[in-house]
DNA sequence: TTTAGCACTCTCTTGTTTAGAGTGCTAAAA
DNA sequence: TTTTAGCACTCTAAACAAGAGAGTGCTAAA
């Protein structure tokens, strides 16, 4: 079967516009009236016959009109995917606000979510920066109270982390800092995990502190790797596809588990490089639950040193134009920022 | 007007039971049948228009059954506010859970939220604890990168915090160290206030990370304070109140922006006692977004040193008893786990 | 190749009817 | 005096029917 006519991408476009702005299946002579087309109904209906014939659109029902179909929306992702742009004046305004908020990962992330939410009109997610490689830049030891201790590790990055430990028997704060010192020294430019497998010739004490630096970072590598930022939730829930649907209450539930999100994420994140804008739609054959969904992702950060990624969820007749570009644009801004601020 | 009798407190509890059960309107006949009551349903209509003249009860319309008040649920609450309790093997089963995990206020704070959004069938909320005075333990400055230094801040309770600044001029590390060792010493046992008030003898570096210090502990206090972990939002939006309606939106987004949250939580956090549980239904006439709901919370945490909220929102009907015993071991069981592990 | 025309098929809305649940009141029974 | 059986009445929700409207595919003419 040949390729499609100009007309008939055009009109294919159009439907799914019509579609994304009023959630009903369109029909012959309403998309020549909203569209003021050159043509008749008839021709339409013509053209719309044969590409519901490939695949493209579908029929709800014998008198209905038509809804672009998993298959219809692929390709019209992949035309739209390497032109459209935010308009300077959107991506001024955004910028405006990261460069005038703190220097915050926190604060960054959930700004990010809210201005993807908004531009999109749907749900959005992001991870925080991860380091791709766990090095530690500094590592100090906390007296507390009997023999409690906190440690505090600073990541290059800048990630910190902390944990409260038990020792085996009381040491006193200039011990624990002179400890400290040593394991500094010892990290210095170093990976971690070479610190850590050659901590066997250490003192005891010193050799605790490792195992619990390694534990806490493992720990959070697999477990608050789970961080993600939602916002505009209430956006897609209010969609007349999920408002009182048992698919709403899934969706809901997706994102709120953060596991199956999790998942999603992290399979992006790696064959997936920089800058680049993937478009999963109705869940692409793994996700079931995804059924009705679209995802538009990226992932940003600073290859070789730290990624995250961020994206949104919506229905699938979401406005792919604008999401995509939003995330695009979303994705390189981060970059800049974590660049910027990236502890070494 | 008299006293309720003991019937009609038994008729109004059977309502609000079956109406938590069932979401629609109860009618006399079908009470008895379903409670297997001693009397025939014309004593219980007897009964019923008695309660709706005194405004326990409202009638949807003339020939449905009855359904709660605000006035009726508050009367309900009332007298259930001191007697339940959370069967002993449920708590020893959520005690568990808690003293498995590692000792991380985070994880414990998604935890609470899991927990109390499972045995409630309704949203949870919690915010983590947070210090009453703001007491720095250790404060530590870390060159990275050109004038960039980051500084770490332990505060007393176990809070971290962390900033990245731009100092005018380069400084060694060594220079850092010293400074931040002469911090330390001023801050030891004082509360930051104090420090803050009484640098202007120092030297210009000391006072400019004083003043970053607490900025940065500020900034924290009021803007991620709005730190609240939330679960359970799909439980609430599957329920038919807020199912498919505009209710269920609204209550969504309320959820989700956090601030009216806010707002309610700090509320409660003034003026109310440790442990003890606060029950508001309906909005209690100051938030009017809130008509439909109902919210139960109580403040934990150690009396003086550092407190956080944790509730759970649902719909007016919800299960109180089992809701309200649960917020009350859950504050107490965090109350225990706060105080265990506070940095002093 | 396009389009006007037309018969045909669905769904959605609207109106009507009906069954059922629930009420309040009254009068008799306890 | 309190409870209950009986009954007329009200209102909703479900079921059904009918008609309008939107949309289609096909055919034949432009």
């Amino acid at each position: 079967m040949e390729e499609l006519t100009e007309r008939q991408k055009l009109i294919l476009t159009l439907i799914i516009h019509e579609y994304a702005r009023t959630a009903t299946p369109v029909g012959s002579k309403g998309l020549v009236d909203q569209y003021r087309l050159e043509m008749s109904s008839a021709t339409v209906r013509n053209e719309m016959a044969s590409l519901t014939e490939r695949g493209y659109l579908r029929q709800p029902h014998t008198s209905a009109g038509r809804v672009p179909t998993e298959e219809g929306y692929r390709f019209f992702v992949g035309r739209l995917l390497h032109q459209t742009d935010l308009p300077d004046s959107t991506q001024r305004m955004i910028s405006h606000q990261f460069y005038q908020t703190r220097r915050d990962v926190e604060q960054w992330m959930r700004l990010a979510a809210s201005v993807l939410a908004h531009q999109s009109h749907a749900a959005s997610m992001i991870t925080a920066p991860h380091p791709e490689r766990a090095r530690v830049k500094h590592i100090e030891l906390i007296s507390t109270r009997g023999r409690q201790v906190l440690i505090v590790v600073v990541m290059v990055g800048g990630e910190i982390h902390q944990r409260l430990v038990t020792l085996s028997e009381p040491v006193s704060q200039a011990q624990l800092s002179a400890t400290a010192d040593r394991i500094n020294q010892l990290c210095q430019g170093k990976d971690f995990e070479d610190v850590y497998s050659s901590r066997s010739t250490l003192p005891s004490l010193e050799q605790d502190v490792i195992s619990w630096v390694k534990e806490e970072i493992e720990h959070k590598d697999t477990l608050a790797a789970g961080e993600i930022y939602l916002d505009g939730i209430a956006n897609i829930m209010s969609q007349p596809e999920f408002s009182g649907t048992e698919d709403g209450r899934r969706t809901l539930r997706i994102l709120e588990e953060r596991s199956l999100l999790q998942n999603v994420l992290t399979r992006t994140l790696m064959h997936s490089s920089f800058g680049g804008v993937e478009v999963l739609i109705g869940g692409e054959g793994t996700w079931e639950e995804l059924r009705q969904c679209a995802i538009v992702l990226s992932r940003y950060g600073v290859p070789g040193l730290a990624s995250g990624t961020l994206g949104v969820l919506g229905p699938m007749r979401m406005s792919y134009g604008r999401t995509i570009s939003t995330v695009r644009f979303m994705s390189s801004l981060l970059s800049d920022l974590v660049s910027e601020t990236l502890v070494e």
